[in-house]
DNA sequence: CTGAAAGCGCTTACAG
DNA sequence: CTGAAAGCGCTTACAG
C-alpha cells in the first residue's frame, strides 16, 4: 500500500479509502489509485486488514457428530456451497470444523471468539435443550441458528417450513386416498424433528385421522427397518409411511420387500429430503426436494447482516417441494 | 499480552518467549508468566500472529464440483475430519470453500496465497493433465496432492495403495472361483483411476485372465446401470463386477435383479469404498473398507511438514480393506 | 537470560 | 477532499 501510494502522489489513508471503496476521495484520484494498484498487483493482507479493522473477515461452521457416524450427507457440501455463494461476494471466507461433540463445538466457539478468528457463526442442529445459544449471549459472539428457534429464543434463526411441507405431503397422500399414514421421525432432540412431529399431527387431524404419534429414530438404517416391521405388523398398518430421511426410506422399502409387500401397491413411500438414494430404489422414491443451496444463501446472508449490527429476527424459508415419483400410489383396497 | 508483562514484570518480548514455548526465558518466569495469561484468559489474537509471524495458521481446501452434482459424498466428511484431527493439535484451521470448476479453484489458490489467508492446500482428485501443480509451483504455494502423483511430479503427494487393493480384490474373487471378472471404473481423467484400471490389468494377467479392459464412466447411477447391462448382455459375460464406487455398484444390482441374475449366485458384485449405500442392499455388498479419516490425518501431517520447510517426498498410504458380505460367492457352474 | 524498539500491513480518528 | 500519525496485538532481531 505504501508503494501504492508513493507511486500515485498520495498518502496511504487515500489508497485505503480508495481501495475500500469509501468516500473521502475525489473521483479522480480513485481511478488513478486502483489502476496503479492493479498495476501492482496489489491484493489486501487479510491478516493485517483483521488486525486494524478488528474484522476476522471469516465465518465458522462446526459440525458435531461423532467420527464413526460421518456418513452420507448430501444435504451438507450443497448447504456449504450455499453459504459460500454470499461469502465470497462479501470477502468471507468458512472457516469449517468436524468435531466430536457438541462440548468439543462449545469449546471451538469460545477458542475462535477469544482468537478473533471469527466474525460470527453459522450453527447447525438446534436442539430442544440446547446449551448453544447461552453460550453465544455469553461470549456475545455473533450467531445465527440453522434448522430453527430454540425454547430459549435468544439467538436469531432461520428455518424451513417444514409445518407447510409436512402438509403437503399429508395432503398428498390423502388426496391419494389413504387413511392410515404414518410417521417414522428422527432425532427427536432436533427442533426440526420437533416441528415436524407436531405438524404431523395437526395435519392428519385436519383430516380426521387417527393415525399414530410419529415413532422417533436416530437416523439410522436399522431404525428405519426396525419401526417399519414394527409398523406393518399391527392389526390395520398403515398404507402409507413418511420417513424423515432417505436412508430410512429406503430401509423402509427393503423390509416391505422382506414382508411380500409390493411397493407402491401395498404400501406408499415418502422420503424426506432427495438425493441419488431415492432414484437407486426401484421403483424410484416419492421425496421432498429442498433447494438446500438457495438455504445456504439465505443462512449466510442473515448472519453477515447479523455482523454489519442488524437487528435479530427469525426467517422461516420456502416451502420444500413433492417431487411424486413411483414409491407412492392409491391404497389396496380394503 | 502488554497486561500480562506488567502484571508478572517482564518485559512482551519475554511474555512471547513464555507463551510460544521458545528458549530465552527462564523456566520460573515462564510458569509466572503462564498463570498470569491463564487469569486473565488470554488467547492469540490470530490476525496479529499471523500478521507478524507471516503465518496465516490456516490451511486451504477446495471442492470443485458442479453445484448440480454435489451429492453423496460418504468420503468428504471423513476426510475433513482426519485433517483436522492433526490442524486442531497444531493450532491449524480448515478454510474450506465449495466451487464450480477447476478453473475457480485456481484462481481461488491465487486470492488465497496472494492475502496470506493460508499457509498451504492440500488438492484433491489430481488429474492426468492437472493444471493446478504448475499453478501452484509458480506461486510458490505449499501444496500436497491428494489421491497421487501427476505427471508432471512438481507438487508432492499422498495417495491410498490402490494397486495393492485392487491385487486384494482380485485375489479374492480368483480364489471364490472367477474367471471373468470386469472392472467399471470412475471419471478416467482422474489419477487414481488411471492407477485402479491399470492394476486391474497386471492383476487379471497375473492369472492369465482374458478380461476385457476396464470401462470408464462418471460415477453415477445411470453409467453404472448402463455399462452394466451391456457387460451382461456380451457373449461369456463376467461372472464377477468391480464397480469404483457405491452409488454405481448399487445401481449394479438393480440392473442384475432386472435381467432376473441374483447376486451373489449369478453376479459377484464389489464396491470400491464403503458406505451405507452398501449395507442397504439385499444383500449386503462386499465393498474396500478404507481409513479415510486416517488418510486424512496422514495428509494433513505432510503438508504441515512441508510448510514448516522439510524437503518435499511423495507417500503411499496403507492398503485398503476389503470386506466380504453378501454380494459376493463362486461363480455359476458352468 | 532479559529489555527496549522496530515492524508486520493495514484502518481510522484527527487536523488541515 | 487530503495528509501525517497513531494504533491494532503480536514477533523478532538486536543490544545488553
Amino acid at each position: 500500500m505504501r508503494d501504492i501510494a508513493r507511486r500515485a502522489g498520495v498518502s496511504e489513508s487515500a489508497v485505503s479509502f480508495a481501495l475500500n471503496n469509501r468516500p473521502g476521495v475525489s473521483e479522480d484520484t480513485r481511478q488513478r489509485i486502483l489502476g496503479v494498484a492493479k498495476e501492482l498487483s496489489w491484493h489486501p493482507n487479510s491478516a493485517a486488514r483483521a488486525l486494524s479493522a478488528a474484522r476476522a473477515g471469516t465465518v465458522g461452521l462446526v459440525f458435531a457428530r461423532p467420527a464413526k457416524t460421518l456418513g452420507i450427507e448430501p444435504f451438507f457440501l450443497q448447504l456449504v456451497s450455499g453459504m459460500q455463494a454470499v461469502l465470497s461476494v462479501r470477502a468471507s471466507a468458512l472457516l469449517f470444523q468436524v468435531v466430536e461433540n457438541m462440548a468439543a463445538e462449545m469449546a471451538l466457539y469460545r477458542q475462535w471468539w477469544s482468537e478473533h478468528r471469527v466474525d460470527g457463526v453459522l450453527v447447525v442442529d438446534p436442539r430442544v435443550d440446547d446449551p448453544r445459544p447461552a453460550l453465544l449471549v455469553e461470549l456475545g459472539l455473533p450467531a445465527l441458528l440453522i434448522g430453527g428457534p430454540t425454547s430459549t429464543g435468544t439467538v436469531p434463526s432461520i428455518w424451513a417450513d417444514d409445518t407447510g411441507a409436512m402438509a403437503s405431503i399429508v395432503d398428498y397422500l390423502v388426496g391419494l386416498g389413504h387413511r392410515r399414514i404414518a410417521h417414522i421421525a428422527g432425532l427427536p432432540e432436533l427442533i426440526h424433528t420437533k416441528r415436524r412431529i407436531d405438524s404431523f399431527r395437526a395435519a392428519t387431524r385436519k383430516y380426521g385421522l387417527s393415525t399414530h404419534d410419529s415413532v422417533a429414530t436416530d437416523y439410522s438404517d436399522e431404525a428405519g427397518a426396525r419401526e417399519t416391521r414394527q409398523l406393518l405388523a399391527e392389526p390395520g398398518p398403515p398404507t402409507a409411511i413418511i420417513y424423515d430421511n432417505d436412508v430410512m426410506a429406503v430401509a423402509g422399502v427393503g423390509v416391505a420387500g422382506e414382508l411380500g409387500l409390493s411397493v407402491p401397491s401395498d404400501l406408499s413411500v415418502v422420503a424426506w429430503d432427495d438425493s441419488v438414494l431415492c432414484r437407486l430404489t426401484h421403483p424410484q422414491l416419492t421425496a421432498l426436494v429442498r433447494d438446500t443451496h438457495a438455504f445456504g444463501s439465505h443462512a449466510a446472508q442473515q448472519l453477515l447482516a447479523l455482523i454489519e449490527g442488524e437487528a435479530p429476527h427469525d426467517v422461516e424459508d420456502d416451502v420444500p417441494r413433492l417431487e411424486p415419483r413411483g414409491s407412492t400410489a392409491p391404497p389396496p383396497l380394503p
